[in-house]
DNA sequence: GGCAGAGTGCAAAGTACTTTGCATTTCGGG
DNA sequence: CCCGAAATGCAAAGTACTTTGCACTCTGCC
């Protein structure tokens, strides 16, 4: 993807759950060691071949215009990318970084054709992961495009959280959504004020069942008008 | 997905070109009609199922908080909507409304997947098509997130023109890139004092080199072309 | 030829973000 | 325990949009 951006809603990018068909491209992957914050591919790239997370996690995104990163999804273990280089011969839209110490999988394309050919069950699976992964992508957008930054917020924090908890910096927050910090920090007091979230040091305690309502009072989509579309 | 929306960049979704595993669908499809502004289907429908665009065309988008519409896409024919619904089994997000008489074939589930089964073809063209959409919903969310209304609509006015002249109103591109038709009518503006574009009534007539150049320095990021699916 | 509706231009006021800068708090390591 | 780095809070100023409202222009149709 070109951008990078953020995964509004929840993010980041489906995760493929690493379904019985991907496990057969383990047999013909190369593991690639990557440590913390070194580069796996930078935007622009040709490198056919598609990539699936073993341990650690991968930072998919860009550099803003001023220098502030965008960040477009974490891939975490189990989670697939690189499907573009291989079925629509695009370059890398994103760059993707080792966040932690990472091991990937990477299958080049004619080890992932040949298995694919064996193999109905693998295109299956990889249509759901890519249609899946549009479909959150194509939420993003209209939140991105509808949505004000709590209500944004909210969503991201229901989609990372961890047993009540979220382990995110506002900066890191405001990074996946595409927002300032001072502006996750506004979004963050509208909420406490709300009593729908406990800020900590690095770590947000919060209030899944208010959030959820929250969020939903706030995302509807109004009774259609007969307006017309123009063309 | 949780909305919707648009497709900044160029806005609309990817062509399929309809090749040739597409047409063997037509054979297990059923043809339907819709009048100008008809439904196709609403948001939140689950009605498993592809659709293919034979004549006419069909706007994907949703309405906006406000009243305003946000069009995610315009469905040219020989393009496929609805794989959300078959591989990952969700609703449908945006609605689908033609524009003008439309023609449509849609194939259930069930037929789809008896073709499927017997045509790899199918499947890795379906892979094309969505990783290619996946791709240009990337590249949207990357540019809203970064790029200002003038770059944006120069970006638009690329992806839409046929021979040196795009056909739309003010409003219209507005509803594409999810702005203000106010917006648009001064980033036009900027782009007049350019010379750039040259206004007219419903019709802009563009300096496509200029353009592309006012475009590339602006989005700063290398490479990656406009990369327009010809049809 | 004139009229109605669609499209465009312009301006004022409002809103939601941003950037900047700084003060304060928290946490982990020496 | 203390210190530095990271995280947070807060406020002012700026920017890029939005909404609103209206005047004007163009075009197709009667």
């Amino acid at each position: 993807m070109s951008k990078k951006n953020q995964d509004q809603t929840g993010g980041a990018a489906v995760s493929s759950g690493e379904v019985g068909a991907l496990a057969q491209l383990s047999r013909v992957a190369r593991l690639a060691h990557y440590a913390d914050g070194q580069t796996i591919h930078m935007r622009g790239d040709v490198k056919p071949g598609l990539s699936i997370v073993r341990t650690g996690a991968v930072r998919i995104g860009n550099p803003g215009l001023n220098g502030a990163y965008v960040t477009a999804s974490i891939m975490k273990p189990g989670e697939v990318f690189g499907e573009a280089s291989l079925f629509a011969d695009l370059p890398r839209t994103h760059e993707a970084i080792a966040i932690g110490p990472t091991e990937i999988e990477q299958i080049d394309r004619a080890s992932f054709f040949s298995v694919l050919e064996r193999s109905p069950e693998l295109a299956h699976e990889m249509l759901r992961i890519v249609t899946s992964r549009l479909y959150t992508v194509l939420d993003a957008l209209d939140d991105l495009q509808r949505l004000p930054a709590s209500v944004r917020v909210s969503k991201l924090l229901l989609s990372e959280e961890e047993q009540g908890e979220v382990h995110h910096s506002h900066s890191s927050l405001a990074d996946l959504l595409g927002l300032s910090r001072v502006s996750v920090g506004n979004a963050l007091g509208e909420l406490k004020a709300l009593g729908l979230v406990v800020p900590g040091y690095g770590r947000i305690t919060i209030n899944k069942a208010g959030l959820c309502e929250y969020v939903a009072t706030r995302q509807m989509i109004p009774p259609l008008k007969p307006q017309q579309p123009r063309h």
